[in-house]
DNA sequence: TCGGGAGCGGAGAGCGCTCTCCCTTTGTGC
DNA sequence: GCACAAAGGGAGAGCGCTCTCCGCTCCCGA
């Protein structure tokens, strides 16, 4: 089975391009790789030899020798003990952030034909085997979603120096990049609109605690809402679920039921929040308004739509695959890290 | 800068492998392989030198020679116009579905080591780049998640008899391997339970039936209401949307308020369905009982959680990969499908 | 006119692996 | 004791590409 027997099979290589432009493959591969000066007229001849051969270069052949693989990995990381009957992987990719992130990191890759590959951190094995997974190169670096404040991967690949973005501000200090949302402003934003709109007795739902996001969210909206003149705010921990949400609505009506105004540190806990006041016969907003924080889908599937902090989840996610690329790029070891500012999307519920 | 001033930097080849062994490259190349009959003492051997100089394999360089990526793509296609203030990755991936998918195809594709890349096929451009892809070897096949009936990339990778499963059988008959649900099973189970309650006016809120599955879950229960001596059920369609379901049981009341029964072909639907109810004074289950299909991430946090007809996706996921591998693995050019059953999860709303 | 430098293109050496040959060794049957 | 088979292991040829040398050509200034 020679290549005159089966043309089809074979795929054409970079000597096929040079003989059908009459020049040597070094030409070629310069002219596919734009790099130094090749002659226009001389350029033009090969691109048409390409594209007459419908010539791809072959990623292996070009990894192997560049040992770059052209592919950078997802890493959903949720390194903590879990039981069994919750497995992590229904939890976590159930929730609609996960599916935004990606078309926000694809939208940067597609043009640069850089692959994503989705990889799963359970443990910290996983996570080792993220980090050897970099250094062996099976792919040339990670932007990192990591679900929980005492995740090991952060500082595994700090230390291992490592190309990585997070998303989100990591739990700790630590030299590595990320993007996150200026939290404190945004709280701001719901604490403002909050008295703006003439409430009186103001209390917030907070994520986790030990959560940067969680605190954040918290300290910042106690922060605005001092400057506003309200030095005491209640506030209940609804650990970022909608049970969560709803367990924590549920007692601040029980401890303060003169409630006319709710920041919910997230969409979700949010939408739980409303069912407990729906069932409680308060209507929203009238009795009692709400902000959400994220602008997740859950915002806009709530009854009645819900006014929520928005983080631009897309955006954010692309620039994580941007500031990835371009540090893969100048195999410079340098962090940098993008705030975006986030907005208030006003719906019925504030 | 040669190798011995950078230990550090230089990964162990099948070379220093093979050297601390103290055999050849082929020898160590056919123990990492499993093939043909090693001595099982100088496998051993080679197994020892491999630890011990933490040797794994170059992706790249065995791609080469092989001519496989060991990696797969997940294609979400959706090829169809759409308004540009609607964008395609904010809508499909808000859906948890997705993430279930990449949780089961995952759960397979880990263990045999092969990458899993994401792709995007937005419009037919894109479809036909997907074809070529894996045709130019850049990835070794495809699991497809197809959203509309009329996208053309599975007729396409079914003419190019690449190595490729979809999830759902596919609008049209076509050559090409799937994983689906026993749709009609599904909608009996449904039937069954909703005539053994005693609800004696029963309807149905179908998805599109320009799809698949939106025309099964419509004939499926009609039929099985039909053996249970229902001659007739109205049906309202809701495009698989929450808001088409909203629409559709307004509708519903309006021409039908006797209705005590509804078999809603989605859970999001479902979801809109009973908002509607509620916004009209009927209580769920008491007034009407409702059944929906996917049991996705929506049926729980409705309201009462919804009684549904599971369609297990991280398990058909699974299958699709496992499906796939054999495939390529095999290189013959067969197309093999599998229809999983379905089940019916109880809960409050039926 | 000539030297030198800049610009452009070619030759060729691998990157790390698999796989086909082929040789060596050992076992087996007569 | 010998022919032969079978099986284990080694040598070496590439897979398709990039990139470093190196040489050629041209142009410009002295």
């Amino acid at each position: 089975m020679t290549s005159d027997q089966t043309p089809a099979q074979r795929l054409p290589t970079l000597e096929d391009v040079a003989q059908v432009a009459g020049v040597s493959r070094a030409t070629v591969s310069r002219v596919i790789n734009n790099i130094r000066n090749v002659d226009p007229q001389l350029h033009k001849v090969v691109w048409d030899a390409v594209t007459a051969t419908g010539y791809v270069p072959n990623r292996a052949a070009r990894s192997l020798v560049t040992g770059r693989t052209g592919a950078i990995a997802l890493v959903v990381s949720e390194a903590e003990n879990r039981a069994a009957d919750d497995p992590f992987l229904g939890r976590f990719f159930s929730d609609p952030f996960f599916g935004r992130v990606v078309g926000g990191v694809l939208s940067v890759l597609r043009p640069s034909g850089v692959h994503l590959a989705l990889v799963l951190a359970g443990d910290e094995d996983a996570c080792a085997k993220v980090v050897s997974d970099v250094r062996q190169g099976q792919v040339d670096g990670v932007v990192v979603l990591s679900l929980h404040p005492h995740d090991p991967l952060p500082r595994m690949l700090a230390d291992a120096a490592v190309p990585a973005v997070l998303y989100g501000r990591p739990a700790a200090p630590m030299p590595i990049s990320y993007v996150d949302v200026a939290t404190y402003q945004g709280a701001k934003l719901a604490a403002d609109h909050l008295v703006a709109r003439g409430c009186q007795h103001v209390a917030t739902i907070s994520g986790s605690v030990d959560m940067p996001a969680g605190v954040d969210r918290l300290n910042g909206f106690r922060e605005a809402m001092a400057k506003q003149g309200v030095a005491y705010v209640p506030s209940y921990d609804g650990g970022f679920t909608q049970e969560g949400g709803e367990r924590a609505m549920e007692r601040l009506l029980a401890e303060h039921p003169e409630v006319d105004g709710v920041f919910v540190a997230s969409d979700v806990m949010a939408q739980g929040a409303m069912m407990v006041l729906r069932d409680h016969g308060k209507t929203v907003p009238d009795d009692v308004a709400v902000i959400g924080f994220d602008d997740s889908s859950a915002a806009l599937s709530s009854r009645p739509p819900l006014t929520t902090v928005r983080q631009p989840v897309e955006d954010m996610a692309a620039e994580m695959a941007r500031l990835l690329l371009t540090r893969i790029d100048s195999r410079a070891n340098r962090t940098t890290s993008v705030i975006f500012d986030p907005d208030l999307v006003l719906r019925a519920s504030a």
